[in-house]
DNA sequence: CTGTTAGCGCATTCAA
DNA sequence: TTGAATGCGCTAACAG
């Protein structure tokens, strides 16, 4: 791959002007900005993501750590963030911690060497001292889905009970009264909730959940 | 981030015996080796995977490049990989061309100022220019799944011909008559091999394919 | 408006 | 066995 001194040689500039040009700042004539881009061009030029990077010390790059990139819904999850972060010019370091405590260090460590700008995590419940280490790194995060209360940081987590309870009261009052469940296993915390959404919904209306029409997955 | 200057500063050595302790080549005394060890301790010391890269000239990581994540095919594929990459000290970047020429390139022009060592492709029919612009910028690189005939490169293929050939084969030898096939869109040129292979079978033992037991999928 | 220069953090000669 | 110095490719003052 070449290299800006080479576009700048072939040019007849100097590389302060090829960054110039790449970077669309300060002022170029634009008769050079043409020699410019046509040496680009001629020498399939791109610039390094890896220098700029180290220059700018900032990597445009965001890890996205979730439990288990198996899952449909983090899959999704991850891959949603990606496309996001992509069309923002920004990089995505997709990992899987693979419901490991160990794994999930691994790839924090990982992603401090890169020196990636933030980390989206999906906590899991040993994922406390990961994330007090990234805290003392002070690098950007953002916990998902699922929460670590004893933290201070920002979250985005869903209304589990709000939302199953809004659910189950829109049934009742299309006149319902059999109301099923089907969820992933009760232990997990996300379920649970919902869970007790709908029981608070079917209560508010006098009925009781028939254990007949519950059906919890075995595993997540 | 600390920096290895301030490693070497707090251990009272340079930044090369620094160097040689994280990289464990050259000669270090013991005793030294133990205060640097120390020293990266206290400091949270993590090495800079960009200024690495910049020096050594190799980035330690592969693009993987699919035409859709979403399938779960293509995801798992993808995340396998990136699996055994990363048991390898080795980083992916996970892209999905969404079935996109556009969106392909702009992926493959990210991977290229990234310096991705190289890059696992998943084509799609309109890949050859992307790949032939690979070639050109030698990025080695892989095929898999599906092929590319026009060009003289490394890939990873399934036997799709053979492999249904086989199976349907063999439910014939254990003495089934009434054979169906259950596939994705037939105008996808692995499905498309996975018939002529149970047909063959079929035809060898002399049945016929009942169109009734065949279901084909209207989309991938 | 353009060029020269000084690092970013590291690996690696080359001396000592 | 250790250290000083150079340069990987780029951006951002600064000078002209």
């Amino acid at each position: 791959m070449s290299t800006m001194k080479r576009v700048a040689e072939r040019a007849g500039v100097s590389i302060a002007t090829v960054s110039r040009v790449i970077n669309r700042n300060g002022y170029v004539a634009p008769y050079l900005q043409e020699k410019v881009l046509l040496a680009m061009e001629s020498l399939h030029y791109q610039p390094s993501a890896l220098a700029r990077s180290l220059r700018r010390q900032e990597t445009q790059t965001v890890g996205v750590l979730v439990p288990q990139l198996a899952q449909p819904f983090f899959s999704s999850l991850g891959y949603a963030i990606e496309r996001t972060l992509f069309a923002n010019q920004y990089r995505a370091f997709l990992c899987s911690a693979e419901e490991d405590q160990e794994k999930e260090s691994a790839y924090i460590e990982m992603l401090l060497r890169q020196r990636a700008d933030g980390i989206i995590l999906v906590p899991t419940g040993q994922s406390l001292a990961n994330v007090e280490r990234l805290l003392r790194a002070k690098v950007p995060i953002v916990l998902v889905d699922r929460d670590l209360p004893a933290l201070d940081i920002d979250r985005i987590l869903s209304d589990n009970f709000g939302g199953a309870h809004e659910i189950c009261r829109h049934l009742i009052e299309l006149g319902h009264r059999r109301i099923g469940v089907i969820g992933t296993p009760q232990y997990s915390e996300s379920m649970a909730r919902r869970l007790a959404g709908v029981k608070e919904a079917l209560r508010e209306a006098g009925i009781k959940l028939d254990d007949e029409l519950r059906a919890m997955g075995a595993n997540e």
